[in-house]
DNA sequence: AAGCAGGCTTCTGTATACACGAAGCCGCTT
DNA sequence: AAGCGGCTTCGTGTATACAGAAGCCTGCTT
């Protein structure tokens, strides 16, 4: 994680109270089983969750933290509304803090990494064949936290996961369209290929426009189906 | 903020108990009267703050979202060990996101805004050749914002004041070497006359050489007066 | 003498209780 | 009838109390 909290990952089931409250909001609010603007009453929280207070307090100031929830000084907590222009933003956010961090990682990364690099892409063209969504999920978030890694900035890569996780939560229904997986990662192949190459600045402009891609098609997405509100 | 807290600035009197307290801490970190690797009793802080454990426990948890504490689960938290590799990662990814947002700021920024950082830009002569550290660090934290809102990029904007202030939090005492203040305005001339002509990449990259002309400078601080170790 | 085990201490995590501020409602006034 | 003011109620903010875990010290064993 990129914040200082240090529990074990996500396992749900023992650990802290207020983690385990975290999580649970945490998800209902990415699928959108808590809708944007939902207003967030302590105590009702607790008794759902069979707990305290404290505990749910805690859960919402962390969530505050990471933007999920908006608290507004005695007067209780929602949940933050998303605009499409406040998701592109974040979009286009975290496209530049890829493009940046693909840069840095070109120029830095080992020869180690840059073959468990290779070899992770390389992993992906049978997903891509059997269209396994879920896997290429999966195999995705590894490729790029693998970038994240190879610029040998800790901090960096920090704050490049945890707005990335900050975006996550709010693309319930990922991208699931199965012309987008190969575009996707006809996208990494261009970009393997500056890597390769070791040109930064081409790497860093094609993970822009991967990104950018991205966004585009899950804005298409959002836009197909809006829920209700603002 | 960058983070969903919502209270009154820095207006230490009155207010959220737990707000005071936590700016209380980020002082004395920030200037380190707390030594890093200290360990925080809740109690033992508490008892200081006169207040209960309660409010004090919300400040460490904003804290540790913020980077300045390490909590570990059920062993309390420590004041975060800043090493100076992590300093300089800090001002690297600070002076990539800032190249960032000159670069979209260049290509999207009003007439309007324009004229208002020329005018800002402006505004600062008269303070370097006064030798002013205090008006000239307050200029440059207007100058650098009124960049990050011409991204026209809200979030972005809001990350960019979140890692910046969070890096604030441990240059204690300033870069205050006279020449330092003159050279800092002229790279500020360089990157406004890139803005001018409008050659974004130009001022990304005289942006980035920017600051990690300040990244060098201070850490030749941080090196000459070493506090205590690691 | 050194290592291990068990109890003890201390601190966090959670629950409960109390107080104050804020929002809504009702009655009064004009 | 409409606007304003006080009251009521609800919910957050803070305090206090209790339980359980982590580390430490002590005493025993080998």
């Amino acid at each position: 994680m990129a914040s200082g909290f240090e529990t074990e990952d996500d396992g749900d089931d023992r650990g802290l109270l207020s983690d385990r409250i975290r999580n649970a909001l945490t998800d209902e609010i990415a699928t959108g089983t808590m809708a944007a603007g939902a207003a967030l009453d302590e105590q009702q929280l607790a008794d759902r969750f069979g707990a305290s207070r404290t505990p749910v307090r805690e859960a919402l100031r962390q969530l505050a933290a990471g933007g999920l929830v908006e608290l507004r000084a005695r007067r209780g907590g929602v949940v933050a509304r998303m605009t499409p222009e406040r998701i592109m933003e974040m979009f286009e956010t975290v496209a530049e803090i890829e493009a940046v961090c693909v840069r840095l990682a070109t120029y830095r990364m080992t020869p180690l990494e840059r073959s468990h690099l290779i070899e992770l892409h390389d992993l992906s063209q049978p997903i891509v064949e059997a269209g396994d969504f879920d896997a290429y999920d999966s195999f995705n978030r590894q490729f790029h936290e693998a970038i994240y890694h190879a610029t040998h900035n800790g901090f960096l890569a920090e704050q490049a996961i945890a707005v990335r996780n900050r975006l996550n939560a709010f693309r319930r229904t990922q991208l699931r369209q199965g012309e987008r997986l190969r575009r996707s990662r006809d996208e990494h192949e261009a970009i393997m290929q500056a890597i390769a190459e070791g040109d930064g600045e081409m790497a860093s402009r094609r993970m822009r426009a991967h990104m950018l891609n991205a966004a585009t098609s899950l804005s298409r997405f959002i836009e197909t189906n809006k829920p209700g509100g603002v």
